[in-house]
This record gives structure tokens, sequence and C-alpha cells, in this order.
DNA sequence: TATGAATGAGTCTTCATTCAT
DNA sequence: AATGAATGAAGACTCATTCAT
């Protein structure tokens, strides 16, 4: 309940700010297919790479169509973490709120995130590397959507050390290796690669959680031989 | 008449090989400070969203002044890039010629890379986020340089699947699991933070090493319960 | 439903042509406008002695509507050029084509060089001095048209020798002056000065007509005068 | 006399205009090898096209020394005109002093003005092409002692008409015709071609004087035909 | 909805020249 | 006689955006 109401307030939000009212029926979907030709462009060269000539070219609008839709260029961007980052934070506040182990959660928290990334890869990328570019109130907009999504994977990786189900180091430490690992994702994936993202998020977990698991070998062999390399070679 | 003789030679001498560059002592110095405080610059606001002033400004120097140093703002990128990878790679390359477990092996490279970002983390952040401004031959280096790097770790990763130490899962999927987390670490680390890159290390290939084992726990009981949840909730 | 299929079907078969350049009507005009501006600047001042400040402040336009109809600096060089070579080499081969005496021709393409050149002094002398800073494939054209030109001009040179109209001198020799006093006409020539095209032309073949003439005077007088002058003064 | 006399305060003017005093024994010469070598670069890129960096770049010197010789960019220029220019003019007095016939005088200026081409035919070229880059005094300097120049043949042109040896036509027409011959060739000499400065000049004056020889044929077959075939096709 | 002309601040870079050493 | 660091104005060109139509 409180989950979907905290969404729809976003929506309206956005809805409010920047998109101008009184289109016509296929305006959004025009902007979409704008937004979606201007991400493949900004994947490949960068939101600063890129210009609005540039983007007149892929679209095939002249100037004053292309400002119609969609207003800035720097709105774009906005969009393009929105359309991934909405739905995706939308989807974690359920998950976060069954009554499941913190485990079962957080792989379905992986498996979220990682269809976000298949459905729009280039999206992710695009403002994994660009939302510096966001400015003003976009950008703390942007930050604090991501400072909520990466506390509410804190909350759980806390609640697995509590349990006992993750060895009790910093939480921290554990929770970056779980978002490199899906973040990074973005970078090399391929709508078209040999992974669904149902596998990838099983064997990040795998290999997550058995790494994080308060058993697991503290490999002291290893690291024994290590220590030993590491010793100048005396004689 | 001998004086003038020697001048005469000694230029013609200077005149046939060009001159490597016409730079005094020191150059080097305040070119390296240079380009630290561009990548300071760089990894805040981005290569694209740092102009040629804004270099002007942190470094005092005049335009031209700084462009005795620079040759061009892209060469800026390829040095910070320099920087890193090829320390990196030469450190390597050594490592993977040892007679040691891939494991070992593996888990000093890892170290390598975190000491590398330790030193330099901004550098990393950088050219992990610009390459794409690289242009023409740049890039191109930069990419071999790269794929040179991702092969050795390959190398590594397919000798411990051979040997029984890693899973026979793919090892692509292995090893960008391995990238990943090393990779984004860039994105977080400060050098007064709380961990040392020996100790990232350890905790990363602990991490790794036991979720990639052989005899890693599937997690069945894990999977099967996303598979209940996974269906469309009857009733 | 008509309505919108049909616009979306516009809509892609525009994008599928990506659109000629996307110029109004009245374009064509201003850009001629603009490069006969710019024309007489580079005539006074050279081209490198031109900058884009220069045009912007004789053409009345900013930096952007400026660029917006000339592209690049070097491009106005090769629209200068190209107003005078194109319809000059056509008006060429139209004429060696003819069935006339070589005289006939070559009175009939210095008249065409100097048509050309009476219409747009300017551009000539600017093109003439400034060819050099075209660069690329630009350079590379135009010393193409510059070549197949000359090659048209010797061409009807030959036929004169061959026939005993001109001596059987090197044709190079004949035909450098040929070009000679027709280009450098470009230097002095001021649309209000007292001669027209058609006067020059006949002047200029009239004197190299009867220069060249096979039983034209070998001034052999002077020639020993100016021998016996070579002579060091002795006494 | 008056002729000597003339030329030496040229020389002293120039001598306190620009070259700084008391310079090493060698140094007249270092200054006329980098004279020489920006020359040639002039004459392969212009001019402007030609920085102060390619100077260094061929003369192998360092920024200071090479200002040590030249001074200024532009005095390069200044020193390339005036490397042919003095000289010419100073021969050119002799000659018109001379009491032979205007044609004898004409065609020994012709040879010296050729032979000035001959011995440095880049220099010509650059002077010709890029006089325009030459500013206030030096500029009026230059084409003052251009306009020196052509008076002295205008003078002789006259001369010749008033005798009967060319047709009355305008003095300027035919001095036209005279120096574009002339100042063509530094555009296609090369100094290893066929033609030496004698040969060209005994061709140029058998053209010139034949072609404007006051009984020479006047070509009225060719007008004719010329004038037919402007007449508009009719039928 | 859509056009494309116009804006003008801003981009990176090169220039000729000066100067302390 | 020579070095190379520094200057800062000027270079050509691109940018995101606005606006009259």
């Amino acid at each position: 309940m409180t989950t979907t109401g905290t969404v729809r307030d976003e929506d309206r939000e956005r809805r409010g700010r920047g998109r101008p009212q009184g289109h016509g029926p296929g305006f959004e979907d025009r902007r979409r297919e704008i937004v979606d030709l201007a991400t493949a462009l900004f994947a490949e060269q960068g939101y600063s790479g890129t210009s609005v000539s540039d983007l007149m070219r892929v679209t095939g609008l002249g100037k004053g169509a292309l400002y119609h839709y969609i207003e800035s260029k720097e709105n774009l961007l906005v969009e393009i973490s929105s359309q991934v980052m909405t739905p995706l934070i939308a989807r974690m506040r359920e998950i976060v709120a069954l009554e499941e182990s913190p485990l079962v959660r957080l792989r379905m928290i992986s498996e979220a995130i990682l269809d976000g990334i298949a459905q729009r890869p280039e999206h992710v990328w695009v403002y994994e590397h660009d939302y510096r570019y966001l400015s003003g109130e976009n950008r703390t907009r942007f930050l604090q959507q991501r400072h909520d999504f990466e506390g509410l994977v804190f909350q759980l990786g806390n609640e697995a050390i509590a349990r006992g189900l993750f060895r009790g180091s910093d939480v921290r430490l554990l929770m970056f290796q779980f978002f490199s690992l899906h973040k990074q994702t973005a970078q090399w994936f391929h709508r078209d690669g040999p992974w669904a993202p149902s596998e990838l998020s099983r064997e990040y977990c795998r290999t997550l959680f058995n790494g994080f698991a308060a058993d697991a070998a503290s490999l002291d062999a290893l690291e024994n031989r290590i220590e030993t390399l590491r010793r100048p070679t005396a004689s």
C-alpha cells in the first residue's frame, strides 16, 4: 500500500516537472522512440560526445520538432535514468516488504536489477556513466534515488548478518561487492548474449552467498602462500 | 676558427636529429603535476564536463603555457590511463609467469589491481568512465591494452577450471565477476578509507574463490523458493 | 487512423533518406551573397588574413548563422573556385569539340577565360593566390581540374604546331605564355576598366599568334646586340 | 651616379630599420640560411600557412635563437622580397640608363627579371603571393618598389611606341602583357628545368615584340570567323 | 507538429612574441 | 648565441537553445 502510493507520487512529480501539457495522442510514443534512439547514441559516444545535431540525424527530425519532444538534452538523461530507476525502485520496495529470508529477498532484488539491465542495458550504461552531467535538482534527485536504492540493499545485508547468514564483516564491504557485480553487468551485457537475467542472478548469488557465508573457507593456505611471496626474496 | 667549425658541426648534428622535443629539466615533474590536477577535475566533473579553461584555473597557467605541457586535452586522458595501465600490465605479466597455483596468481593479480587503484583511484575512475573520448589510435591502443589485460586473467581462469579449482562454468562468466568486483572499487575507494588493498584483495578473493569453488553449495533450497515465488500468485 | 498511419509512413520515409540537408528556400541565394562578400574580403586581405570574425562583420551574421551557411571557411574557397572553374571547363570542352581551326578555338578559349575573369575577377584572383590553403580532397580536386584545363589547351597547341601555324617550339613553352597572359589578367582587371574581355582576347591573341607564328621574325639583330653587350666591357 | 646613390640609400634604410647591430661574424650567413629555409617553406605552404614552430623545426633552432636571427616573422617576408627586388631594381636602373634602343633595353630587363627568378624562384613566388601580409611601412615600401619597377618598364614602352617599334596601342595594355609573361614564370620555373633565363627571355621577347610590332598581322580573318561564330545560330 | 534561421557563449587549439636565464 | 617557459589574443568551429513562421 505504502509502496504503491510512493510510486504514484514519484510519477506525478515527474510529470509535473518537465513534460509539457496538452499533447496529441502519439506524443508519448514518439517521445519514447526518441529517448531510445538517443540512448543508443549516448551509449556509443557518451552523453557529452553526442550533440543535438546527432540526435536530429538519428531521429530524422528538425531542430524545432526535436525540441518539441525533448525539451532539453539534459531532460533526456533524466528520462533515461527514470525509465530504469522508477520501476526498479518500486519493485525493490515490494520485495523488501516481503516476509522472506533476507537471502531470498536479495536474490529477488538481484534478479530485478538484472532484469532491468537486460531490458535496457544501454539505458543503464548511460546513466551509470553520465549521471555526472545532470545538474541542479536533476542531479540531487538522481543521487537521492541511488541512495534510497542502496539503503534498501544495506538493510537486507544487515538482516543477513544479524541472522548469521553472512559473516559479521563490515556490511558495506559485503554490499559493495553485491553492487559491483550487478552494476558492471551493464558494461558487457548484450540482449542476444548467452545468459538470461535469472541465470546470471543465480550465478551471482551463488558466488556472493557462498563467499559471504559465515562458514566460508577463509583460505588460510592461500593467504599464507601470498604472505611468503610478499617477503623479499632473501638469499 | 676551430670554435666556429665546432659550433657548426653541433648545429648540423642537432638539426639532423630534429631535437627530441625541446623540454628542459623539471618539465616532466611539472607535467605530472598538471596531469594529476586534471585527473582530479575529470573525476569530479567528467572529462567532457571539464574545459581547458577549467584546467587553466586549477593549474594557474595561461593557455599557451598549459599547452606547452599537455599537447592536447585528449593527451591527458592517454597519460592518465597510461600511468595506471602500463605498470599494472607489466606487473601482471610477471605474476602470470610465476610457477604458482592459478589461485595464488589470481590473488596476486587482484592485489596488484587494487594497489593500482589505491595509488591512483581517480585516475582509474577517469579512464574507466571516459576512455570513450579517446579517438583514433589512442582508442585502439587503449582497447588493445584492456584486451591483453583481460586475456591474462582469462588464461588463469581456464587453468583454475582445468585443475578443478573452479567449477566448470563458462570461464567468461567467472572472470566477468572477477573484473566487476575489482573495477568498481575505483568508484568508491578513498585513500583514507578503512580498507587497505591487501585486505580488500583477501576479501574479494575469499568471496570469489569460495563462490567459484567446484564444491560450493548450489543453494538449491534458495532457488526452489525463488521458483515458487516466481509463479503467479493464484488464489 | 488513416492520418496517423500516413504521418508515420512519411516519417519513416524521411528518416530513411536522412533528409537532404535541411535548407529552406532562399538559402542558396543567401549563401551566394555570403560567398561573394567573403570573396571580396579574401581578395583584399588574403584568405589566411581574413578571419571568420571578419566574415561575421561584413555579413552581419552571428557566428552560428554564418556557419549555418558556409559549413567551413575552407568550403568558401572551394565554392569560389568552383563558381569560376565549373562553367569555364564546361565551356572549354564545347569549344575544343568544335570543328574549327586550332587558332579559332584558342581564340574562343581565350575569350571564355577572360569572360570568366571579367565576371568574377576577385574570385579568380582569390583562388589563384590561395588554392594552397585547400586541404586534402579539396586540393586534389582543384589540382585535377586545373590539370584538365591545361590539358585541353595543350592539345590545341599541339594541333597548331602540327598544322604549321605555330613554330615547332616546345609546346609547353608556348602554352605557358598563353596561360601567363590570361591568368595575370585577374590581378589588374577591373570591371569598370577600359577593356572588354573580347577586346583583351583579340589583343592577347594578336600578340601570341603573331609571336608564335612559324614565320615570325626571329629578331636576330636584336639578339646579336644583346650578345655583344653581354661580353665584359674590355678596355 | 644618381642610380648608385639611390641604391645605397635603400641599403642604409634597410639596415637602419630592422637589423640589430653588434653581431658576431657568422651572423649574416646564418641569417641568410634561415631566410632561405623559411622561403622554401613559405613557397610550399604559404606565409600564413607556415608557423614559427615550423620554422623552428626546419632550422633546428629553439624559439629564442630563431628570434635572435629573424626579429619577426614579417621581417622574413621583407627580407625575401628585398633579396630579389633590391638588386633587380638596381640592375634595371643601369639598363634603363643605357643608350640603346628601347627594344634592346626591354630585352635586357626581361633577362634581368628572369635571371632573378632563376636564381631564387621560390623567393619571387613567395612575395608575389604573400606581399599582402606585409603591414604598415613594410607594405608601403614594397608597393613603392613595385611601382618604381613598373614605371621604368612603362617608360621604355612609351619610347618604343614613340619610335614606331610598337603599335600605338595603350601602353598599359602592352606592358601588362610584358609583366604577365615574366611574373608568371616564377610559378612554374624549376632551377633544373630545360630553359635557361636567356633562352626564356629571347622566347618571350620574340613573342612580345613580334606581337606588338606596328606591322604585325591583325588577324582579320580569324576575328571575322570569331564574329561569325558569335552570332546566334539562326535557322 | 514541424521547420530551419539565428543566437552567442563556449569549445579546443595555435599563434607570434617576450623574457629570464 | 641559445634555451624553453610563459603570455594572452586570436584562430576556426560547435554547442544547446530560441523563435518567428
